[in-house]
DNA sequence: GTCTATAGATTGATAGAC
DNA sequence: GTCTATCAATCTATAGAC
């Protein structure tokens, strides 16, 4: 039942709840049960619940830098590695069909709570911006790089959030296609 | 302090408060504080918390219909009534830069705790849906109306998301133009 | 129709034994 | 490092006086 140290493991259990329950409805009597320890427990590794959201925030942080960056090998042109984001739609469907987009919906709850960490929340947000930014500028378009980037951004959050609230999965897979036309379009300038 | 009788005050209360803190954060001793009424009195007007909100989830359809009836008698042409919705997110600015889209956060809550009320919520999104369908059927878009009014929703939404992660007004505004000229650029049939 | 009082459960957090 | 026991606060909900 779960891997690492307990530390470890409190912060990859949290991170799951966060995302499926939301983070002020989960306890820390969901994650104990999941652990596998008691609710006394909690206090060795962790001083308060505000600091396992930091730390399943930092997990968050670094587990999308390596996503990024492997997208970075596996993507032979800039549009085959936004391409790639765009897919992940598709990817985590089963997941974002019950519980949305995780990186959306903690935001949103973070900026209803005007919790300390909305700002640390949004850093995800941001990588994918500046890395959409970059390929984006790969392909010629320097100017307009951030605006494209969150283009793409708010295409996928919107259809994440529709796709979900319709749980349709046919819109998802037709949108995903349209961006991929979209994007396939896009004259490729010379820097 | 508020107006009409208790039972109103106390969805209009809740419906401002399910808003800005969200369903599950906010407890009867918050609604009661804006009421200026006592817990136990509650149960007077409403057999649970849920039952409370089913009448916010109806008050917002109501208003909502009348919105839309609104904008039907105020926009001259479907391009122009299509146009009041798109501008929505600037004339509600100042609260979803703070609490996002009172439609879609309400959907992603509800999703999250597999609520009963999920379905009825989700309706609210189907009355934008429907309306904005219709006006591009009127525009002779019979065959595309409802992708078309899909693509519109989705759009204002992932704004409404990014502009509220981001708190930037700048970029809202500048893809409302974007919005509003693509809309100006799709060609009108003859049915 | 509104109140007080309270039940019963759960919450985040603490203290101290082992 | 993990546990049990417990605290004080809060939660939804109920009972019954006025």
């Amino acid at each position: 039942m779960g891997q690492g140290t307990t530390r470890q493991q409190i912060v990859d259990a949290a991170d799951e709840l966060f995302y499926r329950q939301g983070f002020e409805q989960t306890s820390f009597a969901d994650i104990a049960k999941v652990v596998n320890i008691s609710r006394g427990n909690f206090y060795h590794h962790f001083k308060t619940k505000d600091d396992i959201l930091d730390a399943v925030i930092q997990a968050r942080l670094d587990r999308t830098q390596h996503m990024l960056a492997d997208w970075e090998q596996e993507g032979a042109t800039p549009k085959a590695r936004i391409k790639c984001y765009i897919r992940i739609l598709l990817t985590n469907w089963s997941m974002i069909k019950d519980y949305g987009c995780p990186v959306g919906t903690l935001c949103t709850e973070l900026a209803k709570l005007n919790h300390a960490s909305r700002a640390e929340a949004n850093k995800v947000f941001t990588l994918f911006r500046v890395w959409l930014g970059n390929q984006f500028k790969w392909l010629g378009h320097a100017q307009d790089a951030d605006r494209l980037a969150m283009q793409v951004l708010s295409w996928s959050q919107g259809v994440a959030t529709l796709g979900n609230a319709f749980d349709d999965y046919d819109y998802v897979k037709q949108e995903v296609d349209e961006m991929c036309d979209w994007l396939d379009a896009l004259p490729v300038g010379t820097a």
